[in-house]
DNA sequence: CTCTTTATGCTCTAAATGAGTATAATTAGG
DNA sequence: CCTAATTATACTCATTTAGAGCATAAAGAG
């Protein structure tokens, strides 16, 4: 980077060696469709959608968001960035990739075309994510032992504490409690212990430990465990599940769709407490009766509450203990 | 982007018109000095630190990562990336800019070169931030009332009402509080009512409604106002206030520090309850009489806190009411 | 020795949170 | 028609957390 001497911060931007490099858009694109989190995918469920940065869109947000509306014929409500990163290694050549990776929040329901078979739940990857159910066999069947024998492994007696402490907090081991959140530090800890497909890659194929959970080219694994991750932080402290949600709703299907991201459930009256209490939604009039038991009220998300999006929170109870 | 059939992602940045792009690196370094925020400014602090990508780095952060501690004299103890974003109008020439900003921690003192005329306090740009001493004079002699005027003077009455409440809520008037978090939202409020120079800049010269104020080149302020609203999120749940302290402090200091940062007052004694609650921190043994009272313990923060860094939260009495 | 100043310990209240109980309004099945 | 099963919805209660204030301790200034 530059001297505080040079001229300005553009000239030097064009003046300094100034790399060639390419730029790609990354979606992660998300609905949740059945109570189940699906992520859109490419290349038999391999790859997330990327593309080369095109000349000729106002922003690189705005390139995404008529990509993506084109595929899935369903305008995205709701997109943020989630990373920047660049790569040498990935092309052959002299050039530096640089990837943006983007978070987006659409409904599946009726999209068109070829791109429908590209939904793909996002436990099918994760399968360690899911508590909804309670905790997942593979957790302590399989994971945990291995992870714990990595962290055993370690020559240095330090990092044998390190890596067991990290294990221990980001697994919910001990007396720490699951913390849906470190979904990215999870799958770290997994690539790190070679207990993922991805770390392996390329290399000796024969210690492959392969671990139950769908792979991706790339870092794309990567990339949707930061989106997912992303997602849950987010639903805690702004409304951005009304984006998953189809107009009108009951408070059940709202709560299924939290849980569905989640991955853990939550208490039915509490969670209706917050919701009502926090003026996010008003009733329709309306009421179902498909759900078998009492009739629910349909509700449908505040204009308002659309308007003041920017700034407007969210509270779920999904704490952590 | 390309289509779900195209056979692989990197092939397809490849292939398809891949644009030529370059990418610059921009830093808002923050170091907290005699209870100042202060960021690292160059061009008579008129702009950010930035330039070009090099090659011959890891990756992009440990590029900047060198960059400034090769300007400060002092490891940059965070960085985390902001936004990229992409620009076409910059350059007269058809390649597309990308720029990724990146917040940075560190600590002023001792930094050597020329360097050290850079740091500024980041109130000579914001000065309706400072919440400290009181709400800033100029936000009800100057900002409010012109904000509302702004907002008065749209033709629609569905934007009149939009653009006020957006003034209301951001800037915490009628039965708002003032949510320190918020500053990218006031500053685009101010950049769309035309009040910051930046919003006239290059066009009728006439008509330039200057407020008070310091201003940057090109979105440079945008930039430091990104970086200022993610650390005032972030210091409620992340233990980064640590990075911006010396080895040992007084819990006065600490929350001066955190203060500063905030731009409003904490309660002293709550302050204290959360900090030792949550065990971030440990006594030297030592005492400083420095202060005037009676003597303070002086604090370090936990080692083990440091190691689960990544994990670890924090929590401030910043809550809004 | 007293006033001022900062440090530090403790109490009190209100609000938020987690968890459970009770009742209402349906459908399914006999 | 009656009963069980199922979901919706209204309340209650205990615990925690957060905001605010009071009281005491330990220094320096005059």
């Amino acid at each position: 980077m530059q001297d505080s001497t040079t001229q300005t911060t553009k000239q030097a931007g064009r003046n300094k060696r100034s790399q060639a490099v390419s730029a790609d858009l990354i979606a992660v694109v998300i609905a949740v469709t059945d109570g189940e989190p699906r992520v859109l995918t490419i290349e038999q469920a391999q790859a997330l959608p990327s593309g080369p940065f095109e000349l000729g869109h106002r922003s690189l947000q705005s390139g995404l968001r008529a990509w993506v509306e084109r595929q899935t014929g369903h305008p995205l409500g709701y997109i943020e960035q989630l990373y920047t990163f660049a790569d040498r290694d990935r092309t052959g050549d002299e050039r530096v990739q640089i990837s943006i990776s983007y978070l987006g929040l659409t409904r599946e329901e009726q999209a068109q075309g070829p791109s429908t078979q590209g939904w793909r739940g996002w436990y099918d990857y994760f399968p360690w994510e899911d508590h909804r159910a309670g905790v997942p066999l593979i957790l302590p069947d399989i994971l945990v032992p291995r992870l714990l024998a990595w962290a055993g492994d370690a020559e240095d007696p330090n990092m044998r504490r390190d890596r067991r402490q990290r294990v221990v907090y980001a697994f919910g081991l001990d007396d720490c409690d699951w913390n849906e959140e470190l979904v990215l530090q999870r799958y770290e800890l997994l690539y790190e212990a070679a207990l993922v497909a991805e770390a392996t890659r390329g290399r000796d194929k024969g210690s492959a430990p392969v671990v139950p959970g769908r792979t991706m080219i790339a870092d794309h694994r990567r990339i949707l465990a930061t989106g997912i991750a992303r997602l849950r932080t987010k639903i805690k402290y702004r409304p951005v599940v009304f984006e998953l949600m189809p107009p009108a709703f009951t408070l059940l299907q709202l709560q299924r769709t939290v849980e569905a991201l989640a991955g853990r459930l939550v208490h039915k009256q509490n969670f209706r407490r917050l919701i009502e209490q926090q003026n996010l939604v008003e009733e329709t009039g309306e009421t179902t009766s498909d759900t078998g038991g009492r009739p629910a009220k349909r509700f449908r998300f505040r204009q308002t509450v659309l308007a003041e999006r920017t700034v407007a929170g969210t509270k779920l109870p999904l704490s952590r203990a």
